[in-house]
DNA sequence: CCCCAGGCGTCCA
DNA sequence: TGGACGCATGGG
């Protein structure tokens, strides 16, 4: 890749995030009060409305069972019950329970914090239910590690501003903005914080389809 | 009634 | 290695 073009893709994903945050302003991600109740949330969002997660997550801080032991003493079957609201809570109450047995296997979030980063994303990546976004969420609003996070809309976002990373996988997505902007906590959690703000006001995938977002994304940004 | 949400694993070519 | 498909509630 020449170096002209790689140099206007960096000036490109600064200036959106710029534009981003005079528009919208700080998000506050994540919405949570611990690191543990981060990860519990990072598996009940996967593929479901934030307004859901919160039902699941205050039915577990009612029952007083948003705590790692707490959660790890209920069945598979009372745990689906309380996060029913959450949506595929069959296959989440496993996914989250897996989660639980690696933070267990460390003793606490606490110790688990101090693992090396890259050994620490293998071995989220390691659990089933755990994907690349999952982890990197967990590192970068859980840990506070400089990692990019990359969603469907961030798919959206370059493929509607004619980068071909659009179309490309997970890792190299990732590469692309963390060799653009810099490697800073604060940028990457507000970032992609930004990003999933933007994608609410161009919602769904009949917009794109009705070319409403690349019109209004390119006369907004550029 | 429709679509879809801050994904992931599995199965199959 | 890439693409369909199931998971499932609640909101628009």
């Amino acid at each position: 890749m020449p170096r002209r073009i790689e140099a206007r893709k960096g000036r490109i994903l600064r200036r959106i995030y710029d534009r981003l945050c005079e528009v919208y302003g700080p998000q506050h991600w994540w919405p949570a009060e611990t690191p543990f109740e981060v990860m519990v949330g990072t598996i009940l969002v996967q593929n479901t409305n934030w307004a859901n997660v919160e039902k699941a997550i205050q039915a577990l801080k009612d029952r007083k069972c948003l705590s790692l032991n707490a959660l790890r003493a209920l069945s598979e079957n009372e745990l689906a019950g309380l996060i029913r609201p959450a949506g595929t809570f069959r296959v989440k109450a496993r996914r989250l329970r897996n989660l639980l047995d690696l933070i267990a296997g460390w003793g606490s979030v606490t110790r688990m914090a101090r693992a090396p980063l890259d050994v620490l994303r293998r071995k989220l990546l390691d659990v089933n239910g755990v994907g690349p976004e999952t982890a990197d969420s967990i590192l970068l609003y859980a840990r506070q590690k400089p990692v990019f996070v990359v969603d469907a809309y961030t798919r959206r976002l370059l493929d509607r501003h004619g980068f071909p990373e659009g179309r490309a996988g997970y890792d190299d997505i990732q590469a692309l903005f963390m060799r653009h902007c810099p490697r800073d906590v604060r940028v990457y959690n507000e970032y992609h914080a930004l990003i999933v703000r933007l994608g609410k006001d161009f919602k769904g995938l009949d917009a794109v389809r009705r070319k409403e977002y690349p019109l209004k994304a390119a006369h907004f940004f550029l």
